[in-house]
DNA sequence: TGTACATCAGTGAACGCGCGTTCACTGATGTAC
DNA sequence: TGTACATCAGTGAACGCGCGTTCACTGATGTAC
């Protein structure tokens, strides 16, 4: 069946979000194409209509997952005290709930060593996003520009190093690295 | 032909030494069996005399893995200063050697998004690794033991996270974030 | 010491399965008249 | 407004391939006599 342009974009949009969702859950390797487009409510056959490899989809799928995570960062920032809503965004970030539901939460420990043995255009996108939150947690800090962004810098990596190992060990290991990170 | 029991021995480390580096470099779905058999120097129908289960190897090669990088510092804080061998273990840690050769270095940013998604008994060998480094790290620290190990631990978050995220990332943001986590 | 047999680490073919990708086809919708 | 045709998103079978695991077999070595 021929859709309108309205019907390909959400069919697209469907496929993105979905994948985004399954690759933080399961990885690259664990997410077929047929993964994606069940996810999205398609048989395999059309997925390339929509892309020209399943690599082109893990990089739209990526940017779709650092803008989730990024933009209510960003969004709450503009309308409330930066540091507040670093904080709060800290504490969300070290929750079970955010270890717990890698599907809904931030790509880097998700992703990380996945995207480490990827392309370099998958690698970009990435950067993009690290970048990206980079910037908004240096929003919070004080001290010159330089000062900003290494203390956010260091901050997240401490934050998605102790997402990814709680989640790589057992519980008990998982509860006192998260712990010890919480302020 | 069949051999004695050293000869058997050396063929299991064999394999557990290779699978050690073949996982960190490629990651456990980009690992299999026959790769790891290959590294070992033999064809991958003999795997089954030496292991269970393709995740009972991974198994032992996680062990394996922590032990080639822990062990290092364990033995030199017995000799030298610890605070002195931790802060060089540490730039060690950031380094571009580090970062460009996954296969000798530190399992928590190599396997970590992996291993999240691995069954209890991987995570568990994991943890221990973990909980081995954070005592390591320790020792360079002061105050109260508790004190000692909530330091080492986000210390160890942000070095895993560091080398993790640059890792990921473009050859630029790679450097920004090692820079930046760097004393 | 020499010989016959038992052991079992390692070999290589085979298994069923899921993967990324291709392709002939379908049929609802847009367009031209 | 009504009709014939073109378009193309989506379908489902098929492709070649590599995977984890199984298995009958090999042959060098250990053991019993």
């Amino acid at each position: 069946m021929r859709v309108t342009q309205q019907d390909m974009d959400s069919g697209h949009r469907r496929i993105v979000d979905g994948a985004s969702r399954l690759l933080r859950e399961r990885g690259m390797r664990d997410t077929s194409v047929a993964d994606a487009m069940q996810e999205a409510g398609m048989t395999h056959g059309g997925f390339y209509r929509h892309f020209p490899s399943k690599d082109a989809m893990v990089i739209e799928a990526l940017r779709q997952a650092f803008d989730d995570f990024v933009q209510p960062l960003e969004l709450r920032q503009q309308m409330e005290a930066p540091q507040a809503v670093a904080d709060e965004y800290k504490a969300l970030y070290l929750s079970e709930q955010h270890v717990d539901h890698p599907g809904q939460g931030c790509p880097m420990p998700a992703l990380g060593s996945d995207v480490a043995r990827a392309t370099d255009a998958i690698k970009s996108e990435f950067g993009a996003g690290v970048q990206r939150l980079i910037a908004a947690l240096a929003r919070a800090k004080e001290g010159t520009a330089d000062e900003r962004v290494g203390a956010a810098t260091r901050e997240m990596a401490m934050l998605a190093g102790a997402v990814l190992i709680a989640r790589a060990s057992d519980a008990q290991t998982a509860r006192t690295v998260l712990d010890a990170c919480r302020p």
